[in-house]
DNA sequence: CAATTCTTGACCGCATTTGTCGGGAATAGT
DNA sequence: ACTATTCCCGACAAATGCGGTCAAGAATTG
């Protein structure tokens, strides 16, 4: 698993052009790179990321800029994730092998463990839209998709009985 | 975040300590070595804090090796990946800045996120111990949390009202 | 004493990430 | 047309740390 600055730094300037542009004002990178604390020269790169992602639109010249391509509601963060971290390294579990896990025969034992992974991060990362960013509405929805995705909408269908979570403190997964 | 080979190959290999060793047998690392295919040197780094964090003792001498320190059912893979991923890089957001996101005022606004996202990913690798990989019970296990935690000890009390969960392909988070 | 096996620390190459730099191409205003 | 602005792109540089090796040493068994 591989997600690194880059994911944060995209997520972080469309939040931003979410919160500080509508869809007739472009804003420059120039304005996000400022007010973000990030490297101009590095934002244009992952910008160029997004665009060919269909993310965000471009416009050249004076008073130009990116603005979103879609309503802040209808992109997740995966999908921001996904435009900037490009290899899908499926990395083969034997480094030595061509076919590694997918050998079928040798699949090693945790293969199902960081596959089942994967789509836990990415249910999280897609049930999260640029809009929940700006809206500040994103504290607890850890523990809200933990008591039953149903209470994250509103609270109907309220499904509560604990289940097997031990606590343990969390460690060796770090964020921010 | 940062998960890497460091936090698979430990549980592999305690996965492996899980599934060919006995609480009065020792197994030594060069046969997990040599059964997962992973450099046996290397191993012994991780094994070093494997023993360090409490997870596994150790015993020298012929016929010594390795063996869990816990019963297989009690080790969360939450605590093996984070005994072995050392670094608690709570990275400032400005690197600039010596305080950076804990500095309240200037809090960047994806703080929430990457935060609950930690929290999310060690929910879920703390529900999942090596008796269960060795059991081979992990397969639809993210998809069983997500429908209801519920869900995941037997099935009482279901709990499926879908939530808001847009489709979207996953995509920018790797894993093998 | 000799064979195992863990224990520790130093070391290194390499890939990837995290940028920087400079020039070029569209566009708007004058 | 000229100029200022802004996106666009490719090459390049630096640092980090991952993945792995090597060698010497300390327990323990027979």
């Amino acid at each position: 698993m591989e997600l690194t600055t880059k994911g944060r730094y995209a997520v972080m300037a469309l939040a931003d052009l979410a919160a500080n542009g509508r869809a007739d004002r472009s804003v420059p990178i120039a304005d996000i790179a400022g007010r973000q604390g990030l490297s101009q020269s590095y934002l244009e790169q992952l910008f160029a990321r997004l665009r060919r992602a269909g993310l965000v639109r471009a416009v050249r010249g004076p008073g130009g800029g990116y603005r979103l391509a879609r309503d802040p509601g209808a992109i997740s963060v995966s999908a921001v994730v996904a435009a900037v971290d490009e290899e899908i390294r499926v990395t083969a579990c034997q480094k030595g092998d061509a076919l590694g896990c997918q050998g079928r025969s040798s699949r090693c034992i945790t293969h199902d463990l960081w596959a089942e992974l994967t789509v836990h991060i990415d249910q999280f990362l897609t049930s999260i839209t640029l809009a929940d960013i700006v809206a500040d509405a994103v504290r607890g929805r850890a523990a809200a998709m933990a008591a039953g995705p149903s209470s994250v909408q509103g609270d109907s269908g309220r499904c509560v009985t604990a289940g097997r979570l031990r606590a343990h403190g969390m460690g060796g997964v770090h964020a921010t």
